[in-house]
DNA sequence: ACTATTTTGTACTGATGAGTAAATTGCATG
DNA sequence: CATGCAATTTACTCATCAGTACAAAATAGT
């Protein structure tokens, strides 16, 4: 706890703390999600990692779809500022692609991102369901978007882009399966290399 | 149904229409699964979908978790045969590698292979889990090894075959959440297509 | 101090669905 | 015919867990 704080909060620290609070129990969730899956979780296990009680957290989010929506979207919400940050960027097409790419795969690495790829459209609500998929379309179109640009100026090779996009997305988004979070593999050079054998193909040049 | 059997089932003829029964079950239930997702799916569902009732499922397997747990095999199975297969090809490393990943893209398009990708481990008891992780691990381990030969042979290139391993198949195991097995693309297509662009890569040569 | 609002907890309800007990039917075989 | 086994059903039990009602602190505003 921050002692130099004041006592007397203003209503600016109070949202904060609010939020906060709200963060720290997404925070929760989405760890124990990853690890143990959504189903497999109930907000009571989520309430006790955090010492607190199921009301609680039922004060902060309205019910347990909104718990695993805000975590995707806060996830999704990362891959989009990627998106954009990888748009505004100098350099061929293919330059573009695989800083977006890099950056990505990262994400798919970390709390958020994992529960992206985990989250099997199924748990969700219909209402829910709709908006994850709607944000996971638009990643898809602007991955799609930097690779008909890269083509377009012969920085890529040509291919289709919607095929190229499940491909390479499939790929990055496999870690998040597999990446032991705790081992010893970096994921920042975890996912310059696999951007690279993307990049690169097997076959030898 | 078949009248020309006779309605005096010799042993054998029995041991397969029970066979045959178990199999209904299965297929019905990784078709629900893969659509609903199995957390969503109960076994009342299942039996209605074939107009029995849940406990004659109960008579032919003994436990949800069991019948999740044949449907994964069922689909690891058919990964095992087809790395099998391509191991005992002609040609390059690089062709015995590829001949397997089309079919490994395939089978992933399939009902059991479907299943196979969207079942976290997480779903299956730990026992089974085990007994799951173990055949996947199996198919890693034999998609490295074409990986190595390829590589040994000069018809791929060199590289990681752990993170090659894990980029190939998380590319060929996405068309498992995004293919609609109803659309018009192939499975036979997208497969080659896809293991085309994973060869080549997206460098312009 | 007094009231309203926010935060948090205790103790419930209610639904869902896995798994089972026991009865039923049909067939096979001594 | 009696006995036993396989297949199948109806009608349960029982645990889990999402979600809620309501009370009790804490906090703020007046």
């Amino acid at each position: 706890m921050d002692l130099t704080a004041s006592p007397f909060p203003s209503p600016e620290e109070k949202r904060s703390v609010r939020a906060a609070k709200r963060d720290a129990v997404l925070r929760a969730a989405v760890q124990m999600f990853n690890a143990r899956g959504f189903h497999q979780t109930s907000l009571d296990d989520v309430a006790a990692s955090l010492g607190i009680s199921k009301p609680t957290i039922y004060h902060y989010l309205g019910n347990k779809d909104q718990v695993l929506l805000e975590c995707v979207k806060i996830g999704l919400g990362q891959l989009i500022a990627a998106a954009e940050d990888a748009r505004t960027r100098p350099g061929t097409g293919a330059d573009r692609l695989c800083a977006f790419l890099v950056r990505y795969a990262e994400i798919n690495m970390d709390d958020f991102g994992r529960c992206v790829i985990r989250t099997g459209d199924e748990a969700l609500m219909p209402e829910s369901r709709e908006r994850f998929r709607e944000l996971k379309r638009r990643i898809d179109t602007d991955m799609r978007t930097l690779i008909i640009e890269g083509i377009a100026d012969g920085s890529l090779a040509p291919c289709d882009p919607k095929l190229a996009a499940f491909t390479i997305a499939g790929a990055l988004n496999w870690p998040a399966r597999w990446h032991d979070p705790a081992g010893s593999e970096s994921p920042e050079e975890l996912a310059r290399h696999m951007v690279d054998m993307l990049c690169r193909g097997f076959q030898p040049r």
